[in-house]
DNA sequence: TCCTTAATCTTTACACTGTCAAGATATTGG
DNA sequence: CCAATATCTTGACAGTGTAAAGATTAAGGA
């Protein structure tokens, strides 16, 4: 028989994960502090041993799923990078993994703690992985390229903001995610690289 | 001396502009149907006469915007349609708003209220009129382009989620709108324009 | 080993929230 | 002028975030 420990000692983690996994089930408009507590059998108080408020348990779970995420689009790097198809690909792995998962795009975006540097006045960082990755990628496919620096940079930009943008778009109609789909996205995103 | 009436006459429109003007000033997740009632001088319950629940208002508020949204729109339309302008502009002003009301990006996509028909299997409708009124224009321009018009609706809204993308992007970054984005948002939107 | 201290969890409490039901007040149409 | 309806208030309730105080466990030094 279970005995119930008074003491959870990995309570921390458990409280991030299971919180994600109400949001994904229920989404965030529906997620409390004390459900997420009850979640992991444990008083409605007891994540502010662990976490100063709700504001902050919210910004590690961001953080945790913005880790995975991350990780997800490491693998496509390693397979396709300095390759003709990573432009594509990179693009179908960042939208599939919100086609997966449609709570985490606004969730994710909503409260406003993801920053990314666009070097506007230089003063600022950039605490969302994907776009570091995503950057360093393409200016190495850049490197040769007979442009100047900002130029490089500002067409970082662009392109990011392309895959993001269409996400955001696909993941406002919850459509399923779907092979058409997958079939279109080459399209779209074929459209964009004539710069290449 | 303004005497109070029991009853107030247009408080439908008044509890959706306030509501509005909260989110303005201290963001959606600072919002409750209490305060917007009481910033309308009404009981905390006066606002079920008007709306089903918190939900609804919400919708409700965010139509509103997207029609002030679409009207500045609007105006940038007839100003540059059939213009070489018009993609920048247009791109601009899109921009421009939501630098204005930073707080008025994530609200209105949040809540997953919004849908945009991306034609995929047909059967879905469009309640975003920004949107609607990009694909009129951009279809125009392509009129005599030698084009399939399945083509030309996927340039639609490849175009359309670069410009909704570079948005998201500008948004998470709390930046004061400067002039200094304007000159790179020039460069910015020119770098898809080749494609014209 | 025991004792002190710190970390972790529970309990209790409170103000605030969305929502409902019952009642009060105003408006409207006949 | 009256009845029906629309609009607003009051009161209530369960659910919420959060703080304070107390209970339990863990850890480290004597």
């Amino acid at each position: 028989m279970e005995k119930k420990r008074y003491h959870h000692k990995n309570l921390k983690n458990e409280l991030i994960e299971k919180g994600i996994e109400l949001v994904d089930q229920y989404g965030i408009n529906q997620l409390s502090l004390r459900k997420v507590a009850q979640a992991c059998n444990v008083s409605h108080a007891a994540p502010y041993s662990h976490f100063s408020n709700k504001e902050q348990l919210l910004r590690e779970m961001q953080s945790h799923i913005t880790n995975q995420f991350a990780a997800v689009l490491e693998d496509t790097v390693s397979k396709y990078k300095n390759t003709p198809d990573f432009l594509l690909e990179f693009g179908k792995a960042y939208i599939s993994f919100f086609m997966k998962w449609p709570q985490y795009f606004s969730f994710l975006f909503q409260q406003g703690n993801i920053r990314i540097d666009l070097d506007i006045d230089g003063n600022e960082e950039c605490n969302y992985r994907p776009f570091t990755i995503y950057k360093e990628q393409i200016l190495k496919l850049l490197a040769d390229a007979d442009m100047s620096q900002s130029k490089k940079e500002d067409l970082v930009i662009a392109l990011f903001a392309y895959v993001h943008g269409l996400t955001a778009l696909t993941t406002m109609k919850n459509v399923h995610y779907s092979h058409k789909w997958e079939d279109k996205l080459n399209d779209l995103i074929k459209i964009f690289s004539c710069e290449f």
